[in-house]
DNA sequence: GTGGACCCTCCCACGATGGGAGAGTCCACC
DNA sequence: GGTGGACTCTCCCATCGTGGGAGGGTCCAC
């Protein structure tokens, strides 16, 4: 046995790892012991194995999963900036994802959790010309975004002079794929290439008037949803967002959005 | 039994929350079934409970942990803004965490992982007057800073004049508290109130710049005890830091710190 | 009455780490 | 050459929230 070996004791107060996580990452493989006793099980490390350890001490500190170290330590060094890129990203995305959280818990903590005035009424049938997908219910601001892109070039290029609001049709239950549309009212016998005309039947309606971002809209869901369901009543599909103030009308915090949840008694 | 209660799968969908949520909710208290069939142990659930459900959903996206959210419903509602806001700042601590360690991989990905120089040298018995705390290893960095501002206030209040850079003093290896110490060389016969006198050895270091945020001092450190150990040799403790352009004399990025470890011939 | 959708409980999995039990090993000191 | 104490081993379990699946029972519309 060499001389110059380590127990892992001292080889984890080295790296600043514990015992337990060397022991953890020998069985994984992401750093297996350079030698171990076959009759104790002791395992022994190297003191060049130091690099490696703390390295994978610093990018644990960083939260990479250690699968994703295994490929760091795994890959060529020109291929390593690449992977550290990308967990970059993927921190940035959770960054991001975490600021709207906050946003949605400081507005949460100011309203309180009603925080939304739901009134209840009734609406005309409603004819829409729309454009219509198919996504991931993860992805329904995205497409959403895209559709109303889309719905306004075709409007445009048509000549077309709708009614605003623009209007989104959203599912009430979610599944895997959710189907969504954005449009408007155009006049009669107009024919907007690439949209397809679909009528909203009338009725009894609950709703409530979101001002922010969209991201903050669940928020608004919420209260609404609770107050249909506190009623005994069903929301029918779809429900509806009239985009009243939108993006580049007004900055984000500004933003006026009028949902509109149709309702019927509940038939049980 | 009433005769407007949901089923489970009905009442997951109405709230978009899966049925093994539900049923984890149930367990937990968190949100207990109205009417539990004592035959079936089918779970019933009434409209009203959408409410909670709802709202239990909202905060789960925004990460909340289900203890927090069964504070939150049990809690008044003037009571509930206060632990909102608890989360908001958990939520701001991690964003922050998540940065500096964004910053930490970019650099990585541009630097590479050795991306620092390490030379090897030889430093005299230095002395220095020195401020010392114990803490929790994670608070070093704030304490060194409090230390900091400590030593230059009394230096300062005694007319000592001192001699640049300011030193840090740490620990190789991190047990439960760390014992670290702030200072600097002062005259012969100088006593500034609060500091002690301390004498560190010379002998064989190992050394590197860094230049950035103090936060990123870590990516300096893996890549010197990474040297160190490469070549067989052990870190005496402490670790020395000079901080020879700090905060207040240049931003943050142009920071520039001395790291020195001494090093001894492994004994094994 | 029957098929199909629904529901039940129980167990296991993820990811990384820590805690602890119970047993074996190493080494410095006497 | 003992011996005590520090060290190490392997297992198992816990965290946290969710999902998957097995194996079996229930409900209801046709």
């Amino acid at each position: 046995m060499r001389n110059d070996l380590l127990t892992i004791g001292r080889f984890a107060r080295l790296c600043r790892l514990s015992v337990k996580q060397l022991r953890h990452y020998d069985e994984l493989g992401l750093l297996a012991a350079v030698q171990v006793d076959a009759a104790s099980g002791y395992r022994y490390y190297a003191p060049d194995q130091a690099r490696d350890a703390l390295t994978i001490g610093l990018l644990r500190e960083m939260d990479l999963p250690l699968t994703v170290i295994a490929e760091i330590l795994a890959a060529p060094p020109p291929s390593r900036a690449r992977i550290l890129r990308a967990e970059r990203d993927r921190l940035a995305e959770r960054v991001r994802r975490d600021r709207t959280r906050m946003d949605m818990l400081e507005r949460l903590a100011e309203g309180g959790l009603p925080g939304y005035e739901v009134t209840w009424g009734s609406e005309l049938p409603l004819e829409l010309a729309v454009s219509r997908t198919v996504c991931a219910p993860a992805e329904i601001g995205q497409r959403a975004g895209e559709r109303v892109g889309l719905v306004l070039a075709a409007l445009q290029a048509a000549g077309i002079a709708w009614e605003p609001p623009l209007w989104g049709l959203y599912p009430v239950e979610l599944e895997d794929r959710a189907e969504i549309a954005v449009g408007a009212r155009v006049p009669e016998g107009a024919e907007p290439p690439g949209l397809v005309r679909t009528v909203l039947p009338g009725g009894p309606v609950a709703e409530t008037l979101h001002t922010g971002p969209y991201a903050q809209l669940p928020l608004a869901y919420n209260a609404l949803f609770a107050a249909v369901h506190e009623r005994g009543l069903r929301p029918r599909a779809p429900v509806r967002e009239a985009y009243l103030v939108g993006p580049g009308e007004a900055p984000e915090e500004e933003l006026l959005t009028r949902l509109v949840i149709p309702v019927e008694e509940d038939p049980a």
